[in-house]
DNA sequence: AGTAGCCGCTAAACTGATTTAGCAGAGCAT
DNA sequence: ATGCTCTGCTAAATCAGTTTAGCGGCTACT
């Protein structure tokens, strides 16, 4: 793995001047009094040679490594995380740098080690991710440097970024009253511990203080709310049996995340009711499978590759009120449609 | 990031000895031959300093960083990604290693970038990963270092980690076989691009020749075969419905990979029919989906987790056949029944 | 005439590890 | 007494950059 690359003195030697000088110049430092002659000359030999600094020796002296740790708690489990990285990998190259990936998985003897790996490294930065956007406590030995959250926030006020659930949730209510649902809206994936412990998620909260505003605005109530025990598509299935079995049927579903509402799409497509003719269906999150179902799923989705980019924007660039809100788009498919009658 | 941390002579002047042998002694050197007592004195000294190397230094002198390049075409649009990463993150901690990931998006000019970033970082091996198994030529450059391709193949013949497909094909045939399904099993997903074309596609082919083997060795023909321009849930949507248009009803459905077998099953509820009572589903991926669908989905597994793995296990402890095929097993979930009558 | 300042550049120190070459002293044989 | 080996350890070189301090020559000003 790259033997016998030119190194600096190589260079200096080949334009006639010393290593200062090559330095200086490839690094376009200000304020040298460097002739265009030496300039030129350096930058020559360093084309001609291929020239490639060798980043262990400059790190040895700055301190700094171009490096970003990207620490999550659980990478594999959910697709969600590739577009994080994603975006986080788009904004680093943008700046030259690159990305060091260690996973957590919730444990803290890992966690330990990780961050010890990152440390001894040098990284110049730590972006703490959480799959499930949610408050967590970061360890304290990474607060040495920078570090930006990222679908996360911590009781220490860190700089992080979040996807707008609250918007989110105005944006599927409204798209709903626009069409023209007021009094049968049903709510699917109400949840106490997804509610009420921020350390397990902030997006549920969130998402229905945002559809309960939209509401309150219009004046509108729910027609009723389903407790779901997990946001799995068994528990949207059970949720949407128990209302197709009361009287009022709804007119529009809102589904706390996709998932639920693949499971709605199965107990309407059971009960042989179409959507959007005799039931709308919005919800959160654009899965890959809100494209896939029939009718295609409007939902709102979470901006996971922006996310991925503003962390490390803000970790590099500096910047910005700190929770970064990054709005969810609300992804328009065949789900919607006017109340029939 | 990481100030003041007690550096390797801090070490040696705690324990009242030199440089050397602090670093002989923590290093574990053999043939050494310093004293008892002055290994005690140094590991002493080390643990009350909190010492711990400076990576940047060490990589200096011994051109190793302790620090794999994971390049992959495309992380973001596919889930498998995270398995992969998962499973090579894994095997690299066990091994002290840690993952260096960049991303090339196909492009060449973001492959010559993250390959020069890799070397600049003197990263000890690559793991050069494609989202879908295929065949690729990889970039000469990194062929001067240790390098396994994962889920990929090259005419150089590199090492590469490999998912079984070919005996994922026998084994979701003979799961059908062994059911009792005899000529009325149809198979959806056929596609020239993926089975000809080894730069797009070693799934397609491989899957396929199971198939075909097991069937043969049963002395069985496919009731039909069904092309599919793409293997997304519309594709295996049409096909089922135009397979249902046909005189004799298939008992079972080979799809080869799970979005397909999902629009299959779209296609199937809404002619009524139930799965697996009227139709045996089988199919390739182990999407999570396969789990959502109702009933559950029977599919062989990618095993993404071990793949990783694997290549970090070959790139570091070398060794082993070089196409290393991975098994894919079969997940049995409801799905499957023997025909009916 | 003296000196201050600028110009264009360089020598050498420095970063923190590993590694090579070798030194002082003890023990032993000749 | 001399030479040899072995023991336990260290000085110094090395990796490839960045950075500090400063040098010699020239001009300009007092």
């Amino acid at each position: 793995m790259g033997r016998n690359r030119a190194t600096l003195a190589d260079v200096a030697r080949r334009a006639g001047l010393s290593k200062t000088a090559a330095s200086m110049v490839l690094n376009g430092r200000e304020g040298t009094r460097l002739s265009a002659e030496a300039h030129q000359r350096v930058f020559a030999a360093a084309e001609e040679l291929g020239y490639r600094p060798n980043l262990a020796a400059r790190s040895l002296r700055t301190r700094k490594t171009a490096t970003i740790a990207f620490v999550s708690d659980i990478v594999a489990t959910t697709r969600f995380a590739g577009g994080l990285i994603r975006g986080a990998l788009d904004a680093a190259r943008e700046r030259d740098h690159v990305l060091l990936i260690t996973e957590t998985q919730g444990d803290a003897t890992f966690e330990q080690y990780a961050i010890e790996a990152m440390l001894d490294r040098q990284v110049d930065g730590v972006i703490y991710a959480a799959m499930a956007t949610r408050r967590l406590t970061v360890p304290p030995a990474i607060l040495g440097g920078p570090v930006v959250l990222l679908n996360a926030t911590s009781p220490d006020d860190l700089p992080c970024v979040l996807p707008d659930d609250e918007r989110a949730g105005r944006t599927v209510t409204t798209a709903l009253l626009d069409l023209g649902h007021r009094d049968r809206i049903a709510l699917i994936g109400r949840n106490r511990l997804k509610e009420d412990d921020a350390e397990v998620s902030l997006a549920a909260r969130a998402r229905l203080r945002g559809v309960h505003r939209a509401l309150d605005d219009a004046g509108v109530d729910l027609l009723t709310e389903c407790f779901c025990a997990e946001w799995l598509p068994e528990h949207g299935y059970a949720a949407m049996r128990t209302l197709l079995g009361r009287p009022t049927r709804p007119t529009a579903i809102i589904c706390m995340n996709d998932r639920l509402a693949f499971g709605a799409y199965q107990a309407l497509a059971e009960a042989g009711l179409t959507v959007p003719d005799d039931i709308s269906v919005v919800s959160f999150d654009d899965d890959p499978i809100a494209a896939w179902l029939r009718p295609g799923l409007s939902t709102t989705a979470l901006p996971h590759e922006q996310m991925g980019r503003r962390a490390v924007e803000i970790l590099l660039d500096g910047g910005g009120a700190t929770p970064s809100l990054v709005p969810m788009p609300l992804r328009r498919r065949r789900s919607l449609a006017a109340p029939a009658g």
